[in-house]
RNA sequence: GCCCACAUAGCUCAGUCGGUAGAGCACAUUCUUGGUAAGAAUGGGGUCAUCGGUUCGAAUCCGAUUGUGGGCUCCA
């Protein structure tokens, strides 16, 4: 048994003592699971009252009372008639037996709590080590949004209080980097009440970031041989209903408006606008594979508790694609938009995420997925395929495609822990169907496009959101909001300063002069807080020669350089995004 | 949407037992004109999220609403 194996036990035997400090507290409390998670556990309780987190001190004092009485955790084998004795009381308990196969179960006991619990633990509860409440939670039984509402509370549980102290600190450092925290102060995006929940106002300096991204997607894109298109934010609702969408996605849309008798929907996808446009005349197998670009505006009205900062927002600008194709053409370009990932991965220097195979389950055909299971087996063969034979690693979840077919996600966690799909390429077979889509094959017949729906770049929100925590703030030049900061030694140096700036400026460099009546320190420091990439300080020396005194911003100060030096060569960084 | 918590100046936050508000930063003005991470003084700025209730009196207690946060559910 590894080091790894001994911690989850460790943490799982924690949440068997914080549930035995619960029946101490609330005699009457009713239990559901408590299983070991990263970095610590869980467990969720149906108590008489709701917790507080004033709690959360007292119910840890009282598992420090029980971890010190070392209490040994003892293990039974019981029959499961016994066991629904045992548990009269305890609902969850018995709900969990009904599904339990075995005639025996496990139990575990420590002083005077009783758990259904396959185990193992540990010894007794002297070996449960450093641990920390950290959080209560509302959580469903079974997380099932139709069942009970429990209260979880989250704790996390290390080998040593050394370890722990580090855990906690690594958290608070993560918390720095929290792209909410730093879209703020950097001025990036805000939300106003006045506009609403979700809906995200991007600042200037936002702004020239989302002009970068795109400019970068549209010449990607133009190398791979898409071609670019727009489309409306609204349509009418038999758009959607012909797609397909409205049966499985009305929920997340914002409701209807009418007009003149006629429904129109806000666009939450832009899909079956291209698809119109694939329809709009008589296609060839000659004219595919046909790759329709646009960076689209779509509106989803997510639950309020779901959104988060700009990572998960009811409008969204998405780096979308449909890519129509036939099915001998299909590998070659669900690949070349798996290189297209790594190609703009590598730009950002994105190494940590998994790529996800999300396949269909059988019991949700017809309702969650398009009821066609041979189609389904095909196309995530033909994924599995295309994934294999290009040697690039992913491990796949089932229960997760979109209902049109499987994709591959990129999977991405924020700074506060909170996983997201950054990136997504998905396979449709069922919306040429839904929407007539066909082309005439080299026999003349009429068949069917297989359509790759495909958003390497996410959107705007989720990817500058993901970036902010990428970079801690601190972007690259050709994606710095500000590129340079033009620091006049005096006053009287404005003016070269300002001369300087419209170089800059001429030359597409993103250059602003801060030309308060402050000391060259403090607009340094400012200029350092903001992780302006460059700063050029500007004086006596450099107006009498037109030279300019460069310091970057990790603290290196670069040798004075004619100011056509100090251009051509951030020209040169900028334009290969280095 | 559900459970819990929170909401005080543009930002970050104090505000004790209920007696009508304070700091730092930012902003404005003045002085200072400086060489690689904070020069100084003065000043303006708040219906204490909104609405209602309790009270002689509410930033403070209670309720509702809105927003935010931690989760659950759900997702680019």
């Amino acid at each position: 048994m590894n080091k790894q194996d001994n911690l989850e036990i460790m943490r799982h035997s924690a949440s068997h003592v914080m549930a035995g400090a619960i029946l101490s507290m609330f005699p009457g409390a009713r239990f559901g699971i408590g299983p070991a998670i990263e970095d610590g556990f869980y467990y969720d309780f149906d108590l008489p009252r709701p917790l507080t987190p004033e709690d959360l001190p007292v119910i840890e004092a009282n598992m420090k009372e029980i971890v010190g009485a070392d209490l040994p955790f003892e293990r039974r084998e019981i029959g499961k008639s016994e066991a629904k004795q045992v548990f009269a009381s305890q609902p969850y308990k018995l709900e969990l037996l009904e599904e339990i196969p075995d005639d025996k179960v496990g139990v575990y006991r420590q002083g005077g709590f009783v758990d259904l619990c396959r185990g193992p633990h540990v010894g007794s509860t002297g070996d449960v080590k450093a641990f920390k409440l950290t959080s209560i939670a509302g959580a469903y039984w079974r997380g099932d949004e139709h069942n009970a509402m429990l209260q979880r509370i989250y704790g996390v549980a290390f080998n040593s209080q050394k370890e722990l102290d580090e855990h906690l600190a690594q958290l608070e450092e993560a918390k720095k980097r929290d792209h909410r925290k730093l879209g703020k102060e950097l001025e990036i995006f805000i939300f106003d009440d006045l506009v609403g929940p979700g809906l995200p106002l991007w600042l200037p300096r936002g702004g020239a970031m989302i002009e970068e991204i795109e400019k970068l997607a549209k010449e990607m894109e133009f190398k791979h041989g898409y071609v670019r298109v727009r489309t409306p934010h609204i349509s009418k609702e038999d758009l959607f209903k012909q797609s397909g969408h409205l049966p499985y996605y009305a929920e997340s849309m914002y409701p209807p408006m009418e007009l003149e008798g006629v429904r129109y929907y806000l666009k939450p996808m832009n899909c079956p606008m291209h698809h119109r446009i694939f329809a709009s005349k008589m296609r060839s197998y000659r004219d595919l594979p046909l790759r329709l670009a646009e960076y689209g505006a779509c509106y989803r009205y997510e639950k309020s508790g779901e959104l988060f900062g700009v990572m998960r927002t009811r409008s969204m600008i998405m780096n979308d694609s449909h890519i129509y194709c036939t099915e001998g053409q299909f590998e070659q370009e669900f690949t070349g938009v798996i290189f297209l990932y790594l190609e703009y991965f590598k730009i950002f220097g994105i190494k940590e995420y998994i790529m996800r195979l999300s396949t269909h389950h059988p019991s949700g055909l017809g309702k969650k997925y398009v009821d066609n299971q041979s189609l389904w087996l095909k196309t995530e063969d033909m994924v599995r395929k295309a994934m294999n034979d290009n040697n690039i690693p992913f491990h796949e979840v089932a229960d997760e495609a979109a209902f049109y077919g499987p994709k591959i996600d990129v999977q991405i966690k924020s700074a506060v822990g909170r996983e997201f799909t950054l990136a997504t390429n998905q396979v449709d077979f069922a919306q040429s169907i839904n929407c007539d889509l066909k082309f005439i094959n080299k026999d003349g017949q009429e068949e069917r496009p297989l359509i790759i729906h495909r958003a390497p770049l996410s959107t705007h929100e989720r990817l500058i959101g993901f970036l902010l925590e990428h970079y801690a703030g601190a972007f690259p030049a050709w994606l710095a909001p500000v590129q340079v900061k033009i620091i006049p030694v005096s006053d009287r140096h404005n003016e070269h300063a300002t001369k300087v700036a419209v170089a800059l400026k001429g030359h597409a460099i993103r250059a602003e002069v801060d030309d308060r009546s402050e000391r060259m320190n403090q607009k340094i420091r400012q200029a350092q807080l903001e992780k302006v990439p460059y700063m050029v300080v500007i004086g006596d020396k450099e107006t009498a020669d037109n030279s300019v005194s460069v310091r970057r911003r990790s603290g290196e100060q670069l040798p004075a350089q004619p100011l056509a030096a100090f251009i051509d060569g951030l020209t040169e960084e900028i334009s290969n995004r280095r």
